[in-house]
DNA sequence: CCCTGATTCGC
DNA sequence: GCGAATCAGG
C-alpha cells in the first residue's frame, strides 16, 4: 500500500485528533506500522506532539506550581478500546462518565493484573452449610 | 513488558 | 519518499 490522498487525509485527521501512532497504523490497516505511520506525519510536516523522549528539562525548579487542578484525564470509551487494554468498565453503561480502565493488560487476558484478581478470585472454599443427611439411626 | 514519538539510513 | 531498526524516555 502507497500513500494515496485519502489515506494522507485520514492520517492527518488521526493525528491531530489525538490518536497515538500505533492507534492510527491499527485504522490504517493493511501492514501499516506506527513507524510508517511517524515517519509520514514527520516527512508531512504534522508534528510533534509530546513525545516523551524530547520532554521538557528545564533544570531550573524554581517554580512551585503545584496546586494546579489535576488534569482532566480522558475517559476511555468502548471506541477507544483495542486488544491488550483493560476492559474493566468503571460506571454504569450509558453513563456520562461510563468508561474502561484501559491500563495495558495482561499478556492475553482482557483486563490489567489489578482487574485480573478481581475478575478471578478463587471461590472461597465453600462449606456445604446444608443439613448434613441425618442417618435414619 | 507495556507504551510513547524521534531519528537514522539503506532501499 | 519510505519505513524497519534503533534510540530514548515513561
Amino acid at each position: 500500500m502507497s500513500w494515496t490522498d485519502e489515506r494522507i487525509e485520514l492520517l492527518k485527521n488521526l493525528w491531530d485528533s489525538g490518536q497515538s501512532a500505533s492507534q492510527i497504523a491499527k485504522e490504517l490497516g493493511e501492514g501499516v506500522t506506527r513507524n510508517a505511520v511517524i515517519g509520514k506525519a514527520h516527512r508531512l510536516g504534522l508534528k510533534s506532539r509530546p513525545s516523551p523522549v524530547k520532554a521538557d528539562k528545564p533544570e531550573a525548579p524554581a517554580a512551585p506550581k503545584r496546586v494546579e487542578k489535576k488534569e482532566a484525564k480522558k475517559l476511555v470509551t468502548l471506541l477507544d478500546l483495542t486488544d491488550r487494554m483493560c476492559k474493566w468498565p468503571h460506571g454504569h453503561p450509558g453513563d456520562e462518565d461510563f468508561h474502561f480502565c484501559g491500563k495495558p493488560s495482561e499478556p492475553g487476558m482482557p483486563y490489567c493484573a489489578s482487574h485480573c484478581a478481581e475478575a478471578y478470585q478463587a471461590q472461597p472454599p465453600r462449606r456445604d452449610r446444608r443439613q448434613p443427611p441425618r442417618p435414619i439411626l
